[in-house]
DNA sequence: CCAAGTGCTGAACGCGCGTTCAGCCGGGAG
DNA sequence: CTCCCGGCTGAACGCGCGTTCAGCACTTGG
């Protein structure tokens, strides 16, 4: 089975070259299984070659890895420009169908995220970059709540995010609907309940009280009643 | 390095069972370095024993680590009982404060969450059951906002608050903090946002129309304009 | 004092990994 | 035709893994 998610890359007549193949394979695998669990053999196997030939290609087992994380961060850069040029934003919802073309690069992505390496890291702040910009106008436009913290409420929304469709098993478990293996027309289940948590929040602002009472009570354990409010950072309006 | 998470075990005098230490060093290298990266003979080192003794005590390293899942989720549940009898509710917050006495075991859990497996899919329904009677007491009390679908919305903010968490690398670099690595006297950035995201939201409801015309322009991309409703799980108040 | 049992180890084994190497095949240049 | 050169492979190598095994030290029971 090989990935074709290359712009220009159809099913033509043109046989792909054994470099891309086995790019496509390591991703695929790599996301599926992580880099320890999946065997170079395993890589060559799925990608019609033999083992020293990726060695030959790529140097080293950890060689592919890198240009694995490169093509990703390229795909991604591309997916970027695409989005831009079409004039519409990379929003996480884009991201999501865009990258229906090619779970295994989703897959591969979410790995990566957490995992870290320069390349990723690089693409994890652009990805912020671009999201505080479309936050803002989309704030500007009155459809985004306003922040204390613009930049810390991106990364966790980031964060939160990416980090929910890593553990898209449990997801599927839970709920019957992983976003990432299922077609969008499935999702309704997820979006509902993104967008529900997200429009409205989960608390109530009575809650607020009784959240810094709890933080003010780990703080400090021995008073059982809080105190005013010694709070700096944590503040909220 | 030996972890002391056990409930009567102090640095007393008396020393712990080789069976114990190896446990203990086994929740902390597979948390830190996953399953498949860590060396039976890394645990024994770390124990301060002989990897054969390992493969003595748990029959292989798959023993090892269901013993080890089966550790994790039997101290996540005295943690809980121990919450229930101080007459307060396991939530997120109370997880990572009762977890700083040993990250490993965060991390372990984190781990685990997102690779399945028995032992802690079941763990994860129990999390999920909680937080649906604690969620409904605080919403009783007009702490928590109303849902749509409150299982759903339980498990994905579950599923959120422990992705960004498992995320934590990147959380540290973009925000400066990791609350599974930084007592809860450095969390300020962190809960301020999380605070925020959950007391209010983030898109405000103007957004809502356009959330339903993206699905829709998604579902059917040749109207560019929004048909009326079709939508049936995914409708919102 | 011996015999059996327990907890544990050092040495060794087999396996599968990533990697190396010598050489095959096919197509273009001289 | 001959030569060469790059893409590619099969066989082989060394290493480190998980696991096995025989046996040591120490306790326990008779």
């Amino acid at each position: 089975m090989v990935y074709r998610y290359r712009a220009g890359a159809g099913p033509g007549p043109k046989e792909k070259g054994a470099r891309d193949r086995i790019l496509d394979a390591a991703v695929g695998l790599f996301g599926e299984r992580g880099f320890a669990t999946t065997t170079l053999k395993a890589v060559a196997a799925e990608a019609g070659v033999s083992a020293p030939l990726v060695v030959h290609h790529f140097g080293s087992k950890d060689g592919l890895r890198t240009a694995c994380d490169a093509e990703v961060a390229g795909v991604f850069r591309t997916l970027k420009s695409d989005a831009v040029s079409r004039g519409s934003s990379l929003t996480m919802f884009e991201i999501l169908v865009q990258f229906q073309q090619s779970r295994p690069l989703l897959h591969y992505l979410l790995q990566s995220i957490r995992d870290g390496g320069a390349q990723m890291d690089e693409l994890v702040d652009q990805l912020v970059e671009d999201s505080l910009v479309y936050t803002a106008d989309a704030e500007a436009q009155g459809l985004v709540r306003p922040s204390l913290h613009p930049r810390h409420r991106a990364v966790m929304l980031l964060l939160m995010s990416f980090g929910a469709l890593s553990m898209h098993e449990q997801m599927k478990r839970l709920m019957g609907v992983s976003p990432i293996e299922d077609p969008p027309e499935a999702w309704g289940p997820y979006v509902a309940a993104v967008s529900e948590i997200f429009l409205y929040g989960v608390l109530r602002p009575e809650a607020y009280e009784e959240l810094v009472a709890l933080i003010e009570h780990h703080r400090d354990p021995d008073l059982s009643t809080a105190r005013p409010h010694t709070a700096g950072e944590e503040s909220l309006p």
